[in-house]
DNA sequence: ATTTTTACTATGTCAATCGTAGTACGGCAG
DNA sequence: CTGCCGTACTACGATTGACATAGTAAAAAT
């Protein structure tokens, strides 16, 4: 069990997604290169749940589609821009994260506290 | 959006269950009592999912069941109590937990940042 | 005596991820 | 100029965990 399974990040793709399209629209390759970098490759996003993401979050108002339809450089693309519903979205999302962490961090020791069991009521 | 959603504790429902059946063996009505309490009814386990994960669990080999039979008090219940392998499964998740923790909040915005991105490579 | 709390079981649905596969274009090396 | 690698996707089906809904039944409380 070296990398992150990917159960564990379920309901944070989009917010991941959301975070880098934040920063200017891009498309499919391009995100899952950043999240592989940002990351230092500890999380490497499949391309089906990607692009599976993509249409899911477009069909709800997070994001939109265009082309790229320029002559000059490489292959046609479909590229995506958040919303403002998607901005909100993301915050939404970065609050239900600290909740969350704070709940589940309850039932975490540390290392050296295996063994040497706390009080429960 | 003033509760946690589910998707963001799936894959840790085990795990919190886990934590609380290391201090001791216990079942499901109690086991749902303490999630509630430690998190300040932050989260409530459905029965659901809290049953389904016993059984679950069990067949993976993280738990094993027992009956109470004591003539003293009350209602038959199963017990459940975590193995060694559970224990260990339970160690290797807090180190997962950990990961994840980190992978998530490159992607996590604090409030105070909002508006001000920062550099990506 | 009846309602509430405790303590489950059964069944089926849904949604996100993932495995596998396939398409197709562009750029570069040989 | 040809074949291969990297880019940029689409399609489809399987799997899994969470959940809604419903029901059972004993014990405790009123």
């Amino acid at each position: 069990m070296n990398s992150i399974s990917s159960d564990v990040i379920r309901g944070y793709n989009d917010t991941i997604i959301l975070f880098l399209l934040l920063q200017h629209p891009s498309y499919g390759y391009e995100i899952s290169k950043q999240i592989k970098t940002l990351t230092e490759e500890k999380y490497i996003i499949k391309e089906t749940t990607l692009y599976s993401a993509f249409t899911r979050m477009e069909k709800n108002g997070y994001i939109e589609s265009f082309s790229s339809d320029k002559e000059g450089s490489g292959k046609r693309r479909t590229y995506y821009r958040i919303t403002d519903y998607g901005r909100q979205y993301y915050k939404d999302k970065c609050s239900e994260w600290n909740l969350t962490k704070e709940v589940i961090e309850n039932f975490i020791l540390k290392e050296d506290n295996y063994g040497s069991n706390q009080e429960l009521s």
